[in-house]
DNA sequence: TGCCTTTGTCAACAGGCGTTGGCAGATGGG
DNA sequence: CCCATCTGCCAACGCCTGTTGACAAAGGCA
């Protein structure tokens, strides 16, 4: 049926093509803002190839808001720098230094679209609370939750939002300052 | 032209009962996610009164998401306090506890409608901004922001995404925990 | 060369959207 | 009682959506 080649052929860079334009009008516009004809012009395609390669919207939202947050293991960073850690990684995808391109994708659209939001719950399980649950004192999950919170919180004012005085924040200034409070949560006290 | 009586007409009760399903469906299914024939059939109307009333959809969006926080005023309220006083408050107002529903509406649809991400920051800068500019210590806006960040964080979280560990906490231990923290950026050391 | 798979375009579909204008009862003041 | 206004329903509009199927050039393998 399909060729297997190693090499990329022409169908993998369109293919490519289609999902990077996704990605970015996924997280500009969400899920229903962003129209297949939309992505389609943004990948110089035709509407009809969206879903010949990827079989639908939905399906193709559901690849684009995949992601792996890599998150460190904080057993190699030192007890009274766990916030800072944190914060600083967070910041860096979404600052767009990180490749992780899927989290502005699940976020924009998880307030009006069931399955951003699953998807973003299932980040919650599968990768936050795993990673927090080896370092927290007191209850893990509950842990975990409220440095979501914090962290979800910065991110939607200051990337969704734009709410000018966190706009303007530098990313030192929130290291310092989300860092504490994420480190308060973790080691109160 | 119009009737100017003071006793309630006809038309002011059904403008009022689609105002409130408008309310609902908005703060549930966000503003795309609502159409104008849902509200009307929610409340058993025409869709073509809800454009009459109105005017359009997005008119009856702005009238919807319309709200005034009532934030305390913090000077009535010992320093030690301040954070949980406003986690309350908060947290009264997303319990559906103090007649403020406009909140949910603007929260639910800001992420992929401009209208509501403005009147979302309209509300930070007329509001939010003020009330905390009369007690906070360094940048004002700075630690409005922060503050704000944390308490919409909170709040989608807890009721928009429904992280279950969030939803789990009880209304005190939120009050405890994420007093604490607020109470931190106000009143730093 | 001939052929079959791939890569892509085009036109069209059915369905949902916000919105409009016309018409039918109800209502209430003169 | 009579007429003007109000309150409401109905059918339709133009537009945009995701999706489909038919058909045309391109490209490698025999």
């Amino acid at each position: 049926m399909t060729r297997r080649k190693s090499r990329p052929t022409k169908s993998d860079r369109t293919r490519e093509a289609i999902l990077a334009a996704a990605r970015t009008l996924f997280a500009e516009k969400g899920y229903e803002g962003a129209t297949v004809r939309d992505i389609a012009g943004a990948a110089n395609i035709d509407p009809s190839m969206v879903i010949r390669y990827f079989g639908g919207k939905e399906a193709l939202f559901a690849q684009a808001a995949e992601l792996n947050l890599r998150l460190p293991d904080l057993k190699n960073v030192p007890e009274d720098r766990w916030g800072e850690a944190l914060v600083r990684h967070f910041l860096a995808i979404w600052e767009g230094e990180s490749g992780i391109n899927g989290l502005p994708v699940a976020l924009r659209s998880a307030a009006s679209n069931e399955l951003a939001a699953e998807r973003l719950r299932g980040i919650f399980t599968d990768q936050v609370a795993p990673a927090l649950a080896k370092v927290a004192a007191g209850g893990p999950s509950t842990t975990a939750g409220l440095v979501s919170s914090q962290l979800l919180g910065l991110a939607f004012c200051r990337y969704v939002l734009k709410l000018p005085p966190v706009v303007a924040l530098s990313s030192e200034q929130i290291v310092v300052e989300v860092g504490r409070v994420i480190q308060g949560l973790l080691k109160p006290g």
